[in-house]
Order: structure tokens, then C-alpha cells, then sequence
RNA sequence: GCGCCAGUAGCUCAGCAGGAUAGAGCAACGGAUUUCUAAUCCGUAGGUCUGGGGUUCGAGUCCCUGCUGGCGUGCCA
């Protein structure tokens, strides 16, 4: 179904060609702050009226002139420098609200995106501990994003990156070692200050004892370790995977760095490095040559030692996501890696590849407040919150609206407590409760035997009210919303308008009866409003990843 | 030092790629329930959009610049 806004955009377009006038397409359509500026406004005489040697006002009502006789319009005016305000017949409204009903579940959606590959790249958190809070965020934000992207006629792929190789995963083996040693009696003097302390590599090392006992002292050290790598990696992807269930996030596909490795994607990406000139060797180490791309200094490849530095399985990764056909490649990255990109973007340009294809959407810190304070999280000292951890204490629905909420390159103040509250304060609660009461409300009509099934189209011209109008016409904006959030990546905007939306049923509920069996017709009218509402409350919240309750 | 991000009501934040009189929630104060679920609604109050220049019909939004805060700037990942 054709968003509002674009039919009235093709409307105009048309009548300027009648008449002969010249635009700028750039124009735009769109629904004004202030309702005595009628449904929509366009500003297409404001920046076309030079072009045809015409002052804005007069271009303007050359355009009301002839759109105004068009059955649609109620009426087109002309206001201030030359803005042009149209109302819209009820009757198209009405259609419009049918439309809605009609469409189900796939109202909003439209097939903008045509079909273009997009890889979203998020979370991507070391296999070394359990997701925390930031991950959470990203986790919220990407799988949204997805959704909302899907909607919008992209073909949208979720991908998390596991650095599964490298010194941190040999860390991890180490202070998984460490713990199975204490656990045969061994004591450990001192804890090395860059092992993982926190209290899930003590449970790894029992539930280890449990499968293999001691008989891991049996073997070479060597193999020692690297059992205690695989074990570590497949138990912490395992909680991985299950907090992100419990946070329903999906991924289709887990990227191993160790993959990578083993499949020579890292030789084949320094190759190509090499062919086209940007690597050479100094201080026994391989170096790229990335200022010669807009990077601050040029950067080593492969250490003294011989190993390649974490840049270059990076640029392999990203290599792949080239090489596999995607049109746009968005990395959602936290607030620290932002050095990072500088030397991402010199190997890609290195490499010859469209840069203009790789987005980077920076989501900065989280602050978890708790009675007013800051909660200090530290990772060395094993002081983390983790996404289980955030889920039983406010939920999933709270915690992704939270995280939804807020523009991504915004820092957030998460505050726990306003989070757990079941009340007006919480905003989450405040969409659901909208999306429950509509519920309850059908529920009592069919008590009282009114039913919709005997409803009759031609009845909704008993809703006249502005108030309904306004209802219809913030539903209308759903399609062209999604649309931005996608274009955008800006899921946060559709967060605001669940919000709205519900604010007007909420209001629109406390000042008319929706239910009354002495106005039949009126009732039905109403009833099938608000089940087009119920309907859009529950698309929106779903693309939030977020339930819509029957009752509350 | 250099780079990235941010600065809007007491607090937390929106502001829909430059539009008309800057919005919402919370907190504060005053009101509304024999209900269609009060997890709601109505009302009051609250602002030099960080300071200064510029671009144009028009700037919270774009450009330059000062100030403040966060982060980054490893042969760690």
C-alpha cells in the first residue's frame, strides 16, 4: 500500500507537469506540528518558485488552483511564504483505515529496500565470559534494526563475529587451567592480573572436572590447553546463545575467527595487500602502509614473533563480507573501537573495495543507575552485569524498549528501578497496557453481543470525529516511519511512535464510549478502529522484539 | 596534541536529513474512578536549544570557531 505521503507527492507532481511548471523533486510531503496546518504540507513552491521566475505564494496557488478540485482534498490552502496545507476528505481516511485491517500483519511493511543484501554485524563479543550489558544494547539495537530493515523490503542477514583465535582465547585457556589446578588442590599464589577472575571460569572448570576428571593431567601440556580452549569456547558460546534466546536475538550466522584462519582468508587478504603495493617490512615486522589511505600512522601486520596482529583477521573478515555479495555492510561497533575503523577503511580502500558500502553505527556507554548512583562495572575484577542478569531483574520487554529508546550514538542512563516499576512511570508498560486494554475493550463487546462480523463499511462515516481522523492518520505514518527507521538506522524513532500511538488511544479511550449497544453502528465504527490500533500497536512492539499482551 | 561522539525544561531524552508558535516522560502542584482494566485521563508550571560568527526566504538542525564532558590514539583484542 502507496504511504500517504507518496500519493499526494505523485499528485502534485502530476498537476505541476499539467501545468507546465518546473520543481525541484526534492520537495517534500509531510504531516506539520500544528493541526491548524491542515493533514500534510509540502514546501514544493518554497524551492521551486525561482526556477519558474515566480514568487512562492503565486507558484502556490497555481497548485491549490487545480489539486483543490481533485475529489481527495477537502481543501488545499496556501499559508505563510508558500507553504501548501491540504486536508483530506474523511472518506479517504476511511479507506485508509480499512486498508489497515485488511493488510493484518504486514501493514507497514513495503518492498522499499528492493530485496538489497545487508549484512548487520553486531555484538561480536570475545567468547571469553558471558554478555554483559553493552552487549546487550547492541543486541537490542541490531536485532531491531534487522527486523525493521526486513520489513522494509531489505534482504537483512544477522552475523556475530567470534574471535574464537588469538591471545585472548589463549588467556582464557590459561585462567581456565589455573581454576582446574585450584580444584585439584593446587593453590594458586597469585592470579595473573590479565587472567578472566570473574566466577564463570570456576564453573567451567568444575563442570570440566565433571566430564573429564584428572585425567587432563595425564597429557601433554599442549594438548592440555587446547582442550581447555575448545572446552572454554563451546561453554561460553552455549550461555551466548541461550542469554540472547532468553533476549530473543537471533543470529544466521556465527563468523569463527578461527575459520577464517584455517581457511587461508588471512594469507589471501595479506596477498592482496602485497599485490597492490601496501605492506613492507621493517623492524623485522610486516606493516601496512595505511597512511597513504587517511590512517594517523602506518600499522604492523605480523608481529616480531611471527603472528599476525588483530587487524589482520579483521580485514579477512571483512574481506568476506565483500566477497559475499553484500550491497551494504553495517558494523555496530561500542564506543571504544572507534580508533579501530580508521585502519579498517585504509585496508578496504587498500583493497580496492567500495568503501562507500561499510556504515559504522558507534553505540556509546551505558550508565546503570541504581538508586540514583552509577553501578561500577569492571571486566578485570569480574565485576560485570550480564544480560541474564539485566533480564530477571527487569525483563526482556523492558530492557529492550530501554535500550530501543535512545538514538544509538547517545550515551544511556539505564535506570533499573524505573525499568522494574509496573506503573505510568514505565513506558513499556504504558505501549502494552494500550495494546491489553484494546483487547479487553473487543472482549466486552462480544459480551454484549456486537459484533463486527455483520459490520458494515459504509458505517465509518460515523467516525467524524477529529479525534479518530488523528488516530487514523498516525496509523497511516507507520509505513514511510519504517522506512526512515531503515534508511536511518534508527530503530528509536519507532519506540517514539508505539509511544504516541498509544498516549492517543489511552486519551482517545477516556473520553468516548467505545462500547454502547444503543449506537450499534457507532460502536462498530469504533471497534474497528481500535482493532486497526491493536493491530499497530502489536506490529510496532514486535519489531522492537517486544510482546504485545492480551491483558495485563 | 590529534581524532570521533555528545551538549535542548530540575532529571532522562525526542525533534521525522533546513520549515510555520521547540516537544514528551519523570519529578512538582491541582483535579477525575458506582469504569469499557486508574498500569489511565485532564489541568498548572517549567527554555537565551553550551557561547560567538556565518550560509538563506527560514537554523535546535548545515559551515567555521571557542568552551565543557565521554571515548579513542599499542607489534592488546
Amino acid at each position: 500500500m502507496l504511504p500517504m505521503k507518496d500519493k499526494i507527492y505523485s499528485h502534485i507532481i502530476k498537476c505541476l507537469d499539467q501545468l507546465k511548471l518546473k520543481y525541484n523533486k526534492d520537495f517534500l510531503v509531510e504531516v506539520p506540528n500544528n493541526i491548524e496546518h491542515g493533514d500534510f504540507s509540502t514546501n514544493v513552491a518554497l524551492i521551486s518558485a525561482k526556477m519558474n521566475n515566480l514568487k512562492p505564494r503565486k507558484m502556490a496557488e497555481k497548485i491549490a488552483d487545480t489539486l483543490g478540485r481533485k475529489r481527495s482534498y477537502r481543501s488545499v490552502e496556501i499559508a505563510g511564504p508558500g507553504f501548501l496545507n491540504f486536508r483530506l476528505s474523511n472518506s479517504i481516511y476511511h479507506e485508509a483505515l480499512v486498508k489497515i485491517i485488511k493488510a493484518k500483519k504486514t501493514f507497514g511493511s513495503s518492498d522499499h529496500g528492493r530485496g538489497k543484501k545487508v549484512l548487520l554485524e553486531f555484538i561480536s563479543a570475545n567468547p571469553t565470559g558471558p554478555l554483559n550489558v553493552v552487549s546487550a544494547r547492541a543486541g537490542a539495537y541490531g536485532d531491531s534494526l534487522y527486523r525493521i530493515m526486513t520489513s522494509a523490503g531489505f534482504e537483512a542477514f544477522r552475523e556475530f563475529y567470534v574471535n574464537d583465535a588469538g591471545n585472548q582465547v589463549a588467556i582464557l585457556a590459561e585462567s581456565l587451567e589455573l581454576r582446574y589446578r585450584e580444584l585439584h588442590g593446587e593453590k594458586i599464589e597469585d592470579f595473573p592480573i590479565e587472567a578472566y577472575h570473574g566466577d564463570y571460569i570456576k564453573e567451567l572448570a568444575a563442570n570440566l572436572n565433571t566430564v573429564d576428571g584428572s585425567k587432563l593431567f595425564h597429557i601433554s601440556e599442549e594438548e592440555r590447553l587446547e582442550r581447555m580452549k575448545n572446552f572454554a569456547l563451546d561453554e561460553i558460546h552455549k550461555m551466548q546463545v541461550e542469554s540472547l534466546e532468553k533476549f530473543d536475538v537471533q543470529f544466521d550466522n556465527w563468523m569463527s575467527e578461527k575459520k577464517l584462519r584455517q581457511e587461508g582468508i588471512l594469507e589471501e587478504a595479506l596477498s592482496y595487500l602485497a599485490e597492490a603495493n601496501c605492506t613492507y617490512e621493517k623492524d623485522d615486522a610486516i606493516w601496512f602502509s595505511s597512511t597513504q589511505f587517511g590512517d594517523e600512522k602506518d600499522r604492523v601486520l605480523i608481529k616480531t614473533d611471527g603472528n599476525p596482529t588483530y587487524l589482520v583477521p579483521d580485514i579477512a573478515y571483512h574481506l568476506t563480507k565483500y566477497q559475499r555479495g553484500f550491497d551494504v555492510i553495517i558494523d555496530v561497533l561500542g564506543p571504544d573501537h572507534h580508533g579501530h575503523v580508521a585502519k579498517l577503511r585504509a585496508a578496504i580502500l587498500a583493497l580496492g573495495l567500495n568503501i562507500d558500502k561499510l556504515e559504522v553505527v558507534y553505540l556509546q556507554h551505558i550508565n546503570l543507575i541504581q538508586k540514583g548512583e552509577v553501578v561500577k562495572m569492571s571486566k578485570r575484577a569480574g565485576k560485570i552485569v550480564t544480560l541474564n542478569e539485566l533480564i530477571d531483574e527487569v525483563g526482556k520487554d523492558a530492557a529492550r524498549y530501554f535500550f530501543i529508546d535512545r538514538k544509538p550514538n547517545a550515551h544511556l542512563n539505564f535506570d533499573l528501578e524505573l525499568a522494574k516499576k509496573k506503573s505510568n512511570e514505565n513506558p513499556v508498560f504504558y505501549c502494552q497496557y494500550a495494546h491489553a486494554r484494546i483487547n479487553s475493550i473487543l472482549k466486552k463487546a462480544k459480551k454484549e453481543k456486537i459484533s463486527l462480523k455483520e459490520f458494515e463499511i459504509k458505517n465509518l462515516k460515523k467516525l467524524n470525529k477529529n479525534d479518530e481522523l488523528s488516530l487514523i492518520k498516525k496509523m497511516l505514518e507507520l509505513p514511510s516511519l519504517l522506512i526512515t527507521c531503515a534508511e536511518s538506522r534508527e530503530p528509536h524513532r519507532l519506540a517514539g511512535y508505539v509511544h504516541e500511538l498509544a498516549g492517543m488511544f489511552h486519551r482517545y479511550y477516556a473520553k468516548y464510549k467505545i462500547v454502547d449497544s444503543n449506537h450499534l453502528e457507532l460502536s462498530q465504527s469504533r471497534l474497528f478502529l481500535i482493532s486497526a490500533i491493536k493491530n499497530v500497536i502489536a506490529i510496532s512492539l514486535d519489531l522492537m522484539g517486544i510482546s504485545a499482551p492480551n491483558k495485563m
